[in-house]
DNA sequence: ACTAATAATAGTAACCATTACTATTTAAAT
DNA sequence: ATTTAAATAGTAATGGTTACTATTATTAGT
C-alpha cells in the first residue's frame, strides 16, 4: 500500500475520536483539511484500513461506524443522547459456554447494549 | 388497525419460517400468493407488525432481517452456510454486571456471534 | 344491505448509504 | 528524469428502504 495524504487524514481523524463516527461524519472533518476530498475516497481508505487491522468496522443499525479500538469488545448504546460507550463483556467462558451448549465455534463476538448511560 | 390480506399474509410467512428472511425474501415469497402486492407494502407491514410487538426486526450487517420469536435473544451466525440460530445467551446477571460495572441502565441486548456451526 | 369515512394498497419516485467507473494525478522504483 | 501502477476526484450506479399519490377495500353507522 502506497502513501497518500487522504489516507494520512482519514486515519488521523478516526484514531483522534472517541464518537464512533459515520463515514460522511469522517468525510466532513476531512474536508476542513482537504477541501475537495472525495466521499468515494473516504470510504475505499476506511474499508482498507479496516482490512489491515487499522481500525475495526460495526453497525449500529443499518449505518457503518468506525472505531480506532481494534481489541475486541463491545457497546453500550444510550437512548436518550445517543452516545456509544466501549466495554469488555464477552469472556473466553462465554466462547466456552457457547461451544458446551451449541457446539458453535465462535470466533467473534457483536454485543451492543441499549439503555440508559450515567448522564441521565 | 384494519384487516388486510396482504398484512395477513406477510405475518404468517414470517412466522413460517426459522430463516430469519429479508424483506425482499419474504415480498417474493408473497408474490406467489398475491402476484401484484406491492414491495412498499411489504415494508409497510413489516415495520407495523414490529412496532405492535407481533414480530422482531433485526440488523444482519446493514440489512434488515425479520424474526417471529419475539422473546428477547440472541443469534449464532454461520460463517460457512450463512445460517442464524436462535440462542438464548444475555442473562439478568449480565444486566445487573452492566449496571455494577458501568452504572448503565441495560434495556436492550443486541448479541450475534460469528463463527462456524456444528453442520462443518 | 348501503353509504360514508378513511385505512391500506399498488405503483412509482425519491432517498440515503455505499460501491463502481473513469480519466487524471501522484508516489515511488528504476 | 522517466516509467509504472496505485490512488484520487468527480460522477454515475446500486441496493435497501421510505415517501407520495391516486385508487381500492374494510368497517362503522345508518
Amino acid at each position: 500500500m502506497r502513501f497518500s495524504k487522504q489516507r494520512e487524514l482519514i486515519k488521523n481523524i478516526v484514531q483522534g475520536t472517541n464518537s464512533h463516527p459515520t463515514a460522511y461524519w469522517i468525510f466532513n472533518k476531512a474536508k476542513k483539511k482537504i477541501s475537495n476530498i472525495s466521499l468515494g475516497t473516504v470510504y475505499r481508505n476506511l474499508n482498507k484500513l479496516n482490512k489491515d487491522g487499522i481500525i475495526d468496522i460495526f453497525y449500529d443499525n443499518n449505518i457503518a461506524r468506525y472505531d480506532w479500538n481494534t481489541v475486541s469488545h463491545d457497546h453500550l448504546k444510550c437512548n436518550k443522547c445517543g452516545k456509544i460507550i466501549d466495554v469488555k463483556m464477552h469472556t473466553k467462558e462465554l466462547q466456552k459456554e457457547v461451544w458446551k451448549q451449541y457446539k458453535f465455534e465462535a470466533d467473534n463476538f457483536e454485543i451492543t447494549v441499549s439503555g440508559i448511560c450515567n448522564n441521565h
